[in-house]
DNA sequence: CACTTTTCCCAAAACGTTTTGGAAAAAAGA
DNA sequence: TCTTTTTTCCAAAACGTTTTGGGAAAAGTG
């Protein structure tokens, strides 16, 4: 009879934090148990229609929400996915990382969870972030991007079989769930197309070695070369760093031209478009015009400019949705192995695709 | 002696999830009870230092982490902070956004609190992803960032009395802590700048209307041609929009130079750059050479262009950093109108700020 | 030695849910 | 009417911490 002035009593409210409600008070409103509370909220079938449709009622007329902390600790899940970024990597090339936040941020919404973010300097902190989210029982899952080829949070995640989906791929003989765009046939598909039109001499500039995506795009440039019947020469890959993609592109570029033979066209990352252009600037060569041009990522400044750039453009929300709900099936306990998946990209073509002139 | 079966027991690991050990297993291995270890591990002066050691010693062997999520519940705290961001108000322009969720980050992290994040796909999406944290009871606080002129979270949050820091200001008599940068100072710096060159004729190519920020910006470059007895001319004044930032400025610019009278020089948000350089070559106008350019916001592109643009450059990290610290006094029920800032802006002088030729 | 103080530890309660294992009441079947 | 079944509800336990309010032993004090 003593015990039930926990919290603040019902009509006592003193305008304190959003006067919050909880279960016990409400259903003390209703004159019910509190399991029946709760069952009525969650639908069981062992709570009448009517009083279910009283409970939720007075749920809504009190405002009530059941404390999420509560019931993570009653239901042994966190109800959170995390995901760490590391901003050094220069990962948030305009849209294509948000679209892929954005997918993910609203799969995860939809299923009640939370996304919490880690930042990191570095691989060093990505680490540390990553362990400190696992280790600290602070997840149910993990969402890694950015994958290198040998990465260590894979073996570590695997290790402690802990739920994980890339989005990528790496080197890893394990199973594990991933989410992957098709690089390969990307690369592929606009190098057959400039080789279609005529283009004989095709460069790469390809993303940071180290990192698995770059691995793709090159097969897939190869392969494209090959299939086009056309030589590879190594004279005509260069790789840019992520630390600084337009001073580092913008160096390879004029290097690309000092070639006796140099290329009519450049295959690359649109992160790299600026360094590119202010290369081919200072060359005087038209972008386009003088040299064909086909971006991985369909950024504004691909659309902006004049000419505007063709590009191969990834489903980024989409395969962060994806990401989300193969996450949920791996938290539930299916076999991580059964989720691997390629998605296509499409290619965009617009002015900066033309024959060689 | 028969309820403690549960859990696993301590030798019986299964091999199962990173065989997780909690505080009542522990105390059992140290023969102590979970209260003692507990206050051991949070250093209460109440444990002797032999028993504190030995307890910490085997926390560590042990791998032991208290559960975050049961302490929540007994704190009655989330120990959580929240932010939504809007992608559709492109708000991720290259690093300065980066700078400002780093510097948040790292502080929360520091303070062993949680980072989630929201994102919403416009305004309405925005307060609903909000009112999900507060109401929700999943957050102690919230981080606003790209703020209104006259902005419903901030009457929303102050009405439940819910902790939050803004990173910029709005238009709202009640008291609040916000940290934000002197937005009118840097654009009166920059115009007085220009204006000390010999530039009469001076533009502003403001942000969108409606957010705070362009309010300052305007006050600045207004108050920095008074200074420099020039007059002000509204057909110098022009509005870009978020949605496509490079588009609307593209637009303005040529706008700005159909004048008969047009200007030597620019004043704008680095965001728009890509517009201003797209417009100004279309006009067959050399950046920096005929026309003068200061950007607000040192992104990447302002520093490998070339001609390198001259950028006032916000200390974005340090005043992500600001805003945590500021909330946790917020949390801990500090007056919140004690703490507003208005941090400095410096100004650094490239290649794009030279007298009017 | 008897008393007070200090040191060190602990049992139990509490945080707000969900789940378990009934039990009473109502309905159906004999 | 007496069982049996179904419907509808609930008390108590559990999730893993931290905090409260002591209490026993050890150390000082006279």
């Amino acid at each position: 009879m003593f015990l039930e002035q926990s919290g603040n009593g019902i009509g006592f409210g003193e305008g304190f934090k959003s006067m919050t409600i909880n279960l016990k008070q409400l259903s003390k409103l209703l004159k019910l148990s509190p399991t029946t509370v709760s069952r009525a909220l969650a639908d069981y079938p062992d709570v009448s229609a009517k009083t279910r449709a009283r409970v939720k009622q007075m749920a809504i007329q009190q405002g009530y929400h059941p404390n999420p902390v509560a019931r993570r600790l009653q239901k042994g899940k966190t109800e959170t996915i995390g995901i760490v970024i590391t901003p050094e990597q220069n990962y948030f090339s305009d849209t294509f990382f948000i679209d892929l936040l954005s997918g993910i941020s609203n799969q995860i919404t939809r299923a009640g969870y939370e996304l919490i973010l880690g930042v990191a300097s570095d691989e060093e902190h990505e680490m540390q972030s990553m362990r400190r989210m696992v280790e600290g029982k602070r997840v149910d899952g993990m969402i890694l991007t950015l994958i290198r080829e040998q990465d260590p949070r894979v073996g570590y995640l695997l290790d402690r079989d802990f739920p994980f989906v890339l989005y990528g791929r790496t080197r890893e003989t394990r199973p594990y769930a991933f989410v992957d765009m098709d690089g390969k046939q990307a690369f592929e598909k606009a190098c057959t197309y400039l080789a279609g039109l005529g283009h004989r001499r095709i460069a790469l500039l390809n993303g940071e070695p180290g990192f698995m995506f770059p691995v793709g795009c090159r097969e897939g440039y190869e392969s494209g070369l090959f299939l086009s019947g056309l030589e590879l020469d190594p004279d005509l890959i260069r790789e840019w760093k992520h630390k600084d993609p337009s001073q580092s592109s913008y160096r390879w570029t004029l290097e690309l031209f000092k070639n006796d033979n140099p290329p009519t066209a450049i295959l690359f990352q649109t992160e790299a478009v600026n360094g590119i252009f202010k290369g081919l600037d200072e060359l005087n060569l038209q972008p386009g015009k003088d040299v064909a041009l086909i971006g991985y990522d369909d950024l504004e400044i691909a659309r902006i400019h004049s000419p505007s750039l063709s590009v191969l453009r990834p489903q980024a929300r989409e395969a962060g949705q994806r990401v989300v709900n193969i996450l949920m099936e791996v938290i539930k306990g299916e076999d991580p192995g059964k989720f691997q998946e390629i998605h296509q990209v499409e290619m965009v073509i617009r002015e900066t695709s033309l024959p060689p002139s």
